[in-house]
DNA sequence: CTAGATGATTCTGC
DNA sequence: GCAGAATCATCTAG
């Protein structure tokens, strides 16, 4: 303060001095003009840099998976989700879990697009304001203004890009989520595993179920028969791999099988029951009571 | 939370 | 094209 304080006012004065000679307006003239041909200008901006490809690629995904644009609520996307999957029976839990999922990534995507836009036009008024002030004092072209204020928008725009790939990133991840068919995994009811394994261990010689038993066995655990055909397949193998874990199950479903055939009483509702016996010559695994 | 179980997928050989 | 094998991703019991 003391440097100061009794400086400023003859400070101020020789400022306004300054703003008011002559030969200000001639001086900043030339001193901008000197500035534009000058390193001091700022290089290599293009004004009209051509739509960048990666940025429409981003725009028109996110278009069309419902997060830019009007709101469909993930509608499109969710159809074509349905169609994707041919499952229309399971379809609308999931489908709505998904809506739901995406509507939470087009708000954060909403949100985070109105933040930057807001922060964009607020800092480039800012910065605007500043230059349109220090141009009384120096040379400040209005050219370097727009200039600058492009530069800034550019980089905005690079903050907006940014924001555009990982959101769809996140509706490629919650997409490649529902449909990969492998999350959807469920166990099969117990009453099935029941009947599947039946079938397997009465036929442990020979356990390839045909084209017909394995849509009746389909029909019965109200499952498809690529998923029957898929139960036998890993259920040999693993059986294989390890059939001394499997010795206990195998005792208890041949004696099952045992006792039904030996009791083909009323009691079995079964009437349809695909469990044929065991034909082949094959080697069944020999029943060890404890 | 973790290990084991389990349904689905992918790759390979026949 | 099918079966076996390996692997993945999820489910579930403890």
């Amino acid at each position: 303060m003391s440097l100061t304080g009794g400086s400023l006012d003859q400070a101020q004065a020789r400022k306004h001095a300054l703003n008011c000679h002559r030969m200000k307006s001639a001086l900043f003239g030339v001193l901008c003009e000197i500035k534009e041909k000058s390193a001091l200008n700022i290089q290599g901006v293009q004004q009209d840099d051509p739509p960048d490809p990666h940025t429409m690629r981003l725009d028109n995904m996110l278009l069309a998976e419902g997060v830019a644009g009007p709101d469909k609520g993930g509608a499109s996307a969710a159809a074509a989700l349905a169609a994707a999957e041919g499952t229309p029976d399971d379809g609308s839990l999931e489908h709505a879990d998904y809506r739901e999922k995406l509507a939470q990534i087009r708000q954060i995507y909403h949100v985070e697009l109105d933040k930057c836009e807001q922060t964009c036009s607020e800092f480039t008024s800012h910065v605007t304001n500043l230059l349109r002030e220090q141009s009384r004092t120096r040379p400040i072209t209005p050219n370097e203004i727009h200039q600058m204020v492009a530069i800034i928008h550019r980089k905005f725009s690079a903050i907006e890009m940014q924001l555009k790939q990982s959101t769809c990133e996140a509706v490629m991840i919650l997409r490649s989520r529902f449909l990969d068919a492998r999350r959807k995994r469920r166990n099969f009811s117990k009453q099935a595993v029941e009947i599947l394994n039946e079938y397997f261990y009465s036929h442990l010689a020979n356990p390839y179920p045909t084209e017909e038993v394995k849509e009746e066995l389909a029909k019965r655990c109200s499952i498809t028969v690529a998923q029957v055909a898929n139960w036998f397949g890993n259920k040999r193998i693993r059986y294989k791999k390890n059939i001394t874990k499997f010795q206990e199950e195998a005792n208890s479903y041949t004696m099952k099988t045992a006792v039904d055939a030996a009791s083909v009483s009323s009691l079995s509702s079964q009437s349809d029951s695909p469990v044929t016996p065991n034909s082949e010559g094959y080697p069944a695994i020999s029943y060890t009571p404890d």
